[in-house]
DNA sequence: GATACTTCAATGCG
DNA sequence: CCGCATTGAAGTAT
C-alpha cells in the first residue's frame, strides 16, 4: 500500500553524487547495442515505484519532509511574477514562411536496403542479425525471470512484464495491420501475445493467492485481460471470477481470490465503495438456453469467501462515456457482506453478493468517478485556477490547478500548439512525401512514408506507437493522403491534461484520463535553434529541450527473441536527431514545459519529422512508456548535459538536484 | 495426461 | 454508432 509519496530517500545525501550508472552516450560509435539479456525494458523500477497517486497533493503534503527548497529550488521555476496572463497565439500555418524555415536537410532515404539515414548520421545504427530464425525448435529464449520471482513478483518485474506483453502486442498488431485482409492471422494481437508471454515464461505472481498481488497497486490499469493474468491479479482470461482451492476443516473448498466487474450488469453507481455482483453463468449461448445459476465454481467460492470473512481483489472495467475506451482499474480489496439470490432479466435465478471496500486503502476507482464527474463541470475541479490555460489553442482544454499552496500560475509565456524555427534551420535538400490517394495502407510498400519507416507502418490502427526508432517519419500536411493515420504527431493533444502545483517540483503535467503505453501525449514546442550557433547560457536556460543531452538508454521494443517472425532486426531504438537541436519554451511553449524530469520515467521522447511545403521538419515527440493511471505525473529523463568536448568516459553529472523520489534516483540531472 | 467445458473478451462486420 | 457473430485461451473439471 506503499505509494512512492511515502518512502522517501534521504534527500541530505543528494550532494554525494553517485556515479550515472548506464549512462551512455547518445550516439555510441559501432554496434555496442547490448544483447537484450532481460533486464527491465525501461531502467530499474524501484519495488515501490508508483503510479496511481490520485490527489496526491494532500496525501504528498503528509508525508512528504521538507526538502529544504530555499537549498535546492525546485526545477523548472521562473521567477513567479507578474501573474499569469497566457496569450493564445493562432495556430501558425504557411502564411509565414519566414519564420517555418525548416531543418537542414536529410539525405535521400535509401529505399533499396529500406533503412532511411540521415545526412550527418555518420554511425550505422544496422545491428547485424544474430539470432535464427525464431521457431520454437530451435529457440532458446529465456524470460529471464527465475522461478521464485515467476512465483512470488514485485513491482519491477510486474512492470516489465507488462511492458513485454504490450510491445510485442503492438508488433504482432503491426505484422496484422500490414497483411491482406484475406492472410490475415493474428487477429487478437492480445492473446497472441498474451499466450506467447506465457508459453516463454514472461509472467509473475504464479503462485494464486488472496489479497495483496506483490507488485501489483492499487490504481493500476489494464487494457486486456490477459495483463491480469500475466502479473497474477487475475488467472481467468475470460471469467469473472478467480478462485483457489483450500483445505476446509472437513473437505476441500474454493474461496475466491478476485473478481472483475466489467459493468455488464448493472451497477449501483451510487457508492463507488460499494459493489453489487452477479455470479457467473447461466447465461444463453449459441446452444444453450439461459438457465438458473448453480451454487458452483465462481459463485462457490464466493459463498465460502463470504463465510470465511475472506476479502477478495476487485477489478473494475471502464467505459469512458466519450470514446469507446475500455479498461480496467484495480480497486484494491472488498469483504464481502451478504449474499441472496435474485431473478435476472431472463426470469432465471442469479447469485447476488455485496461487497465492501476495506477501509484504508488510497482511492482507485472513486478518483476515476470523481474526474467523470468533474468532465462535466460540476461540481469542478478542486483547487481550479483556470480551466483550460491554452485559452482553446488545443481541442482539449488543459486546466491549471493548484492544490497545494496559493501560488496562482507559472510565469508568463505564450500557449503555442507549433515549433518556431529559426532561420538557422535551413533545408539543403527537399524532401517529398508520398503520393498515396486516399490513405497510406500499412503493408504498402509502395507508400515512400512507408518506406522511409524501414517498411513498417509506425503506428496500429488506432494511433499507438509500435517501436522506439532513431526517427519516425510521418506523412505530410502535403502528401494527398488525407485521412491517412500516420499523421499521429500532427493532431494535436488527445487526452485530457491538468497542468499542476506539485508537492516540491514547481508545476507538473498529469492527464485526468488513463493513457496507454505508447500513446502520443504531446510535442515540445518552443522555439528551436541549431545549438551549434546559440550561446551556452541560451542553451542552458530552464524550460529548454536539448538533444545533446546524454541520454539514459532504454529497451522499449518487442523482443525479437518473442515475435515468431523471422524479419525482424533488432534496431537501436535510441534518437537520431541530425543536428544539435534545441527548443526552448521560455518564452512561447506548449504543456510539454510543465513536464517534470524522473529517472524512472513514464514517458519518453522521440523524433518525429514531416514535410511541409517541402521542407523537412523535426518535431520531439513524447509517448507513454508504460499505462499511465489516471492522476500521475508524467515524467520524462531530461538526461544530462553533455560538457563540450571533455567527456573521457568520465560519469557525468548533472547541474539540477534530483527530487524525483525513485530508488533509482541518479541524484542529479540536467 | 488428454480432452472437454466454462467463461462478464475483443474485434470486425453489417 | 450499435448489435451480433466469430474466434478464442487459460484454468478447471472429468
Amino acid at each position: 500500500m506503499e505509494r512512492n509519496g511515502g518512502h522517501y530517500t534521504d534527500k541530505t545525501r543528494v550532494l554525494d553524487i553517485k556515479p550515472l550508472r548506464t549512462l551512455r552516450p547518445v550516439f555510441p560509435s559501432g554496434n555496442q547495442a547490448p544483447p537484450f539479456v532481460c533486464a527491465p525494458p525501461f531502467g530499474p523500477f524501484p519495488p515501490g515505484f508508483s503510479s496511481f497517486y490520485p490527489f496526491s497533493s494532500s496525501q504528498a503534503n503528509q508525508h512528504t519532509p521538507d526538502l529544504n527548497q530555499a537549498q535546492y529550488p525546485p526545477q523548472h521555476q521562473q521567477p513567479q511574477n507578474p501573474p499569469p496572463v497566457y496569450q493564445q497565439q493562432p495556430p501558425q500555418h504557411a502564411s509565414e514562411p519566414s519564420l517555418v524555415t525548416p531543418l537542414r536537410s536529410f539525405r535521400s532515404p535509401d529505399v533499396s536496403n529500406g533503412n532511411a539515414e540521415l545526412e550527418g548520421s555518420t554511425v550505422k545504427r544496422r545491428i547485424p542479425k544474430k539470432r535464427p530464425i525464431a521457431r520454437p525448435e530451435n529457440m532458446n529464449f529465456e524470460s529471464g525471470i527465475n522461478v521464485a520471482d515467476r512465483e512470488n513478483g514485485n513491482r519491477e518485474l510486474v512492470l516489465s512484464v507488462l511492458m513485454r506483453f504490450d510491445a510485442l502486442r503492438r508488433r504482432f498488431a503491426q505484422l496484422e495491420d500490414a497483411k491482406e485482409a484475406v492472410s490475415g492471422i493474428i487477429k487478437r494481437p492480445d492473446l497472441k501475445s498474451g499466450s506467447t508471454c506465457m508459453g516463454r515464461g514472461v509472467r509473475t505472481n504464479t503462485k494464486k493467492r488472496p489479497g495483496i498481488v506483490p507488485g501489483v497497486e492499487i490504481g493500476d490499469v489494464f487494457f486486456f485481460r490477459f495483463e491480469m493474468c500475466l502479473v497474477g491479479l487475475h488467472s481467468p482470461s475470460m471469467a469473472g471470477i478467480d478462485y483457489l482451492v483450500v483445505k476446509g476443516e472437513t473437505e476441500e473448498e474454493p474461496i475466491a481470490t478476485s473478481i472483475v466487474s466489467s459493468g455488464y450488469y448493472d451497477n449501483d453507481e451510487g457508492n463507488p465503495d460499494v459493489l453489487i455482483y452477479t455470479g457467473q453463468g447461466g447465461n444463453a449461448d449459441k446452444d444453450k438456453q439461459s438457465s438458473d445459476q448453480k451454487l458452483e465454481r465462481g459463485n462457490l467460492a464466493l459463498e465460502k469467501s463470504l463465510r470465511r470473512d475472506s476479502a477478495v481483489r476487485v477489478i473494475r472495467g471502464l467505459k469512458e462515456a466519450s470514446h469507446n475506451a475500455k479498461m480496467y482499474i484495480y480497486d484494491g480489496l472488498y469483504e464481502i457482506k451478504e449474499s441472496w439470490v435474485e431473478k435476472g432479466k431472463s426470469g432465471h435465478n442469479t447469485f447476488k453478493y455485496k461487497l465492501v471496500r476495506a477501509p484504508g486503502q488510497p482511492p482507485a476507482f472513486a478518483s476515476w468517478t470523481a474526474i467523470q464527474k468533474w468532465k462535466t463541470g460540476v461540481p469542478s475541479r478542486q483547487g481550479l485556477i483556470l480551466p483550460d490555460m491554452t485559452s482553446g489553442v488545443e481541442s482539449i482544454p488543459v486546466s491549471l490547478v493548484n492544490e497545494v499552496d496559493t501560488d496562482n500560475g507559472p510565469a508568463y509565456f505564450t500557449y503555442s500548439t507549433t515549433v518556431k524555427y529559426s532561420e538557422s534551420f535551413k533545408l539543403m535538400q527537399p524532401s517529398f512525401g508520398c503520393d498515396c490517394a486516399n490513405l497510406c495502407k500499412p503493408g504498402n510498400l509502395d507508400c515512400h512514408c512507408i518506406r522511409k519507416n524501414g517498411g513498417d507502418f509506425p503506428y496500429t490502427g488506432n494511433g499507438i506507437l509500435v517501436s522506439r526508432k532513431p526517427m519516425i517519419y510521418e506523412c505530410s500536411p502535403s502528401c494527398p493522403c488525407s485521412t491517412c493515420k500516420n499523421k499521429v504527431t500532427q493532431m494535436g493533444v488527445k487526452v485530457r491534461l491538468e497542468v499542476f502545483k506539485s508537492a516540491n517540483r514547481g508545476w507538473g503535467l498529469r492527464s485526468w484520463d488513463a493513457i496507454r503505453a505508447g500513446s502520443f501525449i504531446c510535442i515540445y514546442v518552443g522555439e528551436a535553434k541549431d545549438k551549434s550557433k546559440v550561446q551556452q547560457t541560451m542553451a542552458n536556460d530552464d524550460y529548454t529541450f536539448d538533444t545533446t543531452n546524454v541520454y539514459n538508454p532504454f529497451k522499449w521494443n518487442y523482443e525479437p527473441g518473442l515475435a515468431d517472425e523471422d524479419a525482424c532486426e533488432e534496431m537501436s531504438e535510441e534518437s537520431e536527431i541530425p543536428l544539435p537541436l534545441i527548443i526552448s519554451a521560455k518564452n512561447v511553449g506548449n504543456v510539454a514545459r510543465f513536464m517534470n524530469h524522473s529517472c524512472s520515467p513514464n514517458v519518453f521522447w522521440q523524433p518525429v519529422s514531416y514535410e511541409n511545403n517541402s521542407q523537412l521538419f523535426v518535431h520531439v515527440a513524447f509517448f507513454a512508456i508504460s499505462h499511465i493511471p489516471p492522476m500521475t505525473e508524467l515524467t520524462y529523463d531530461y538526461g544530462v548535459s553533455r560538457p563540450s568536448g571533455t567527456q573521457n568516459g568520465n560519469p557525468l553529472y548533472g547541474k539540477k538536484k534530483c527530487f524525483c523520489g525513485s530508488a533509482y534516483c541518479r541524484g542529479s540531472f540536467g
